[in-house]
DNA sequence: GCCGTTTTCGGCCCGACTGTTTTCAGTCG
């Protein structure tokens, strides 16, 4: 697989070309490209040229560029370019208020090549008085160094979200706000997200944005005008907050949402069109006559196209299947009807079963899972086989207490290194559903590890792999793993793949999820709850599904509790004709 | 560098804010 390589080179071609000061059309493109690389779930070592050129932003020059690193492992232009510009300008564009062109005259008239040679000069005071650089900017560039050093680049959406409500709901109770919402990457779920963007309209902007730099935790004030500023706050996320008229709220909801490439293509088809959309409105170009853009449809219905869910907003075939009323009616949190990987304190959970079953039925659920961990972990008190059964007998009892409600009897079974599960199928036979998953030996190799997880598959009464690529966001990357070969055995075997909603998971994640339901293969959608309020990160898990295009009916816990165990059986029965 | 029911060449989204400037360049989203 070697498409996150030629991403990187992509993306680190457009960085050098920027410090370069190319073309910036020729900048974008390979940014395109390197973007629609990374969603794509398909091998590009195994395209030929022509059919590289069927990605879009992929021409005959890029084609040749990425079969010349299959082929050869490195790209020519990328090496000349790289002995032409110090790569350590790439990091001096990076600190923030700093560009391409400020990079330039650093390099041209101080030889700064990278950002210790740039704080040095700085805290000489050597900057100031070069082109367009005074006292001020000279200060801004020395704060941005002390960001870096921290850095803080992009944060998970576990951590953005619950900000960004708390300040939307700050506003709300604090500002002469009338309309609010959440806009930008948060708005669309994305996993990771550099900033959050905030959008009201009121009738007296200059008070909101007097409360909103005043706000307790804001460490720095980055911008502040009539319709826009921008805060730091003191664990270093940058918050924007935007201020429009009512009836310009639709479309700078569309604008400030982005993606910048989605709205970057719907600018392009409004041109076409003899319209024009900026955030007050979707115009007519010739009479400049407001269309509309009070709501955020307006912008999609005037284009002639569906309304597009924000977390499909990647440009990643939504506008054509928008123009082609072809969309996903996406899965919805509403139409989740239990989880299927939860844990209780018989083994590291916080609560006993019947507490997690009680709060699961308090917030509408028609079953759960228990799925506590088996001996393999035993730093989590993980259950062993005469536990399990134990567990199983108490299961029974409590679910005779329960009027509409299941527990499933179930366990998050170990699969050990040596491929084998740690749990003998005489027991796992007596449970309801199993859920397989690795928790060691993260870095055996490719085929050794592809083969565990595939091997778990083919045991009969594995239903669920959990958390299937073990990624950690911003800790740990996902183990090196085939997933053509997983997903195969997973339609072969009829077992499900996890979307595990864990923040900090997110796994599988949007990009491989999509894939899985392009290939036809189960999808559940399940928290890995330790305690009660892990049940609330069910929201992230869908929102994965929905970046995904997957539709209620691509996921198995959509479905009653007959489905469930429908789906269950069929595994078996199919293993066991007998 | 990509792309085409206007184009195989000449376009390529659009505006806010800051700081350095007397009218605008640079950066950002």
């Amino acid at each position: 697989m070697i498409n996150r390589g030629v991403a990187e080179i992509f993306y680190n071609i457009a960085d050098l070309l920027e410090v370069k000061g190319g073309n910036p059309f020729r900048i974008r493109a390979y940014r395109r490209a390197a973007q629609n690389i990374e969603g794509m779930p398909a091998d590009l070592s195994k395209l030929s040229e022509d059919e590289l050129m069927t990605v879009p932003g992929i021409g005959r020059d890029l084609a040749r560029k990425i079969r010349e690193f299959a082929e050869k492992g490195k790209i020519k232009a990328w090496e000349d370019l790289k002995k032409e510009v110090p790569e350590g300008l790439i990091e001096v564009i990076s600190v923030p208020g700093l560009g391409p062109k400020t990079a330039k005259i650093l390099y041209n008239d101080l030889r700064i090549t990278d950002l210790k040679g740039l704080e040095k000069a700085a805290v000489a005071g050597e900057l100031k008085g070069l082109p367009h650089i005074g006292a001020k900017t000279e200060k801004n560039i020395l704060k941005g160094l002390e960001l870096i050093k921290k850095g803080k680049e992009r944060m998970p959406l576990g951590r953005a979200l619950p900000i960004a409500e708390e300040i939307v709901d700050l506003l709300k109770r604090n500002a002469p706000v009338k309309e609010i919402s959440i806009a930008g990457s948060v708005r669309r779920w994305k996993e990771t997200v550099k900033d959050v963007d905030i959008l009201v309209t009121s009738d007296y902007p200059e008070q909101v944005m007097d409360m909103f730099v005043g706000m307790k935790h804001v460490s720095d004030i980055i911008a502040k005008g009539h319709t826009k500023s921008s805060v730091r706050l003191s664990d270093g996320i940058q918050v924007d907050l935007r201020v429009v008229e009512e009836a310009s709220f639709g479309a700078a909801l569309q604008y400030f949402t982005g993606s910048r490439e989605h709205n970057i293509k719907l600018r392009e088809i409004a041109v076409r069109k003899g319209l024009k959309i900026n955030e007050y409105g979707i115009f007519d170009e010739k009479s400049g006559k407001l269309l509309g853009g009070a709501k955020e449809s307006d912008i999609y219905e005037l284009l002639g196209m569906s309304f597009i869910e924000p977390e499909l907003r990647e440009d990643r075939g939504e506008i054509d299947a928008a123009f082609k009323r072809s969309l996903p009616r996406l899965v919805s949190l509403e139409n989740i009807r239990g989880d299927l990987h939860v844990h209780s304190n018989w083994s590291d959970g916080g609560h006993s079963i019947k507490e997690v079953a009680d709060e699961a039925k308090r917030r509408g659920y028609e079953y759960i899972a228990l799925t506590d961990h088996s001996k393999g972990l035993s730093i989590a008190n993980g259950l062993d086989e005469e536990r399990i059964l134990r567990q199983i007998r108490e299961i029974d009892r409590i679910n005779g207490g329960l009027k509409d409600f299941k527990i499933l009897k179930g366990i998050e079974v170990d699969i050990r290194s040596d491929n084998t599960l740690d749990i003998s199928d005489d027991v796992l036979k007596k449970l309801d559903i199993v859920v397989a998953s690795i928790h060691s030996g993260f870095r055996q190799a490719r085929e050794k590890i592809t083969y565990r997880i595939v091997s778990a598959m083919r045991n009969p009464y594995v239903n669920i792999i959990a958390h299937p690529t073990g990624r950690l966001i911003g800790e740990r990357d996902a183990y090196d793993i085939n997933m053509e070969e997983i997903f195969r055995t997973a339609k072969q075997t009829r077992t499900a793949i996890e979307i595990n909603a864990f923040p900090a998971r997110l796994d599988l994640n949007d990009i491989y999820s999509r894939e899985a339901k392009r290939l036809g293969i189960p999808v559940v959608i399940s928290t890995d709850t330790h305690v009660s309020g892990h049940y609330d990160y069910m929201r992230y898990g869908v929102s994965v599904a929905r970046r995904a295009w997957l539709e209620k009916r691509d996921v198995i816990n959509t479905g009653g509790y007959r489905d469930l165990k429908k789906f269950m059986n069929i595994k078996r029965k199919k293993s066991n004709p007998l």
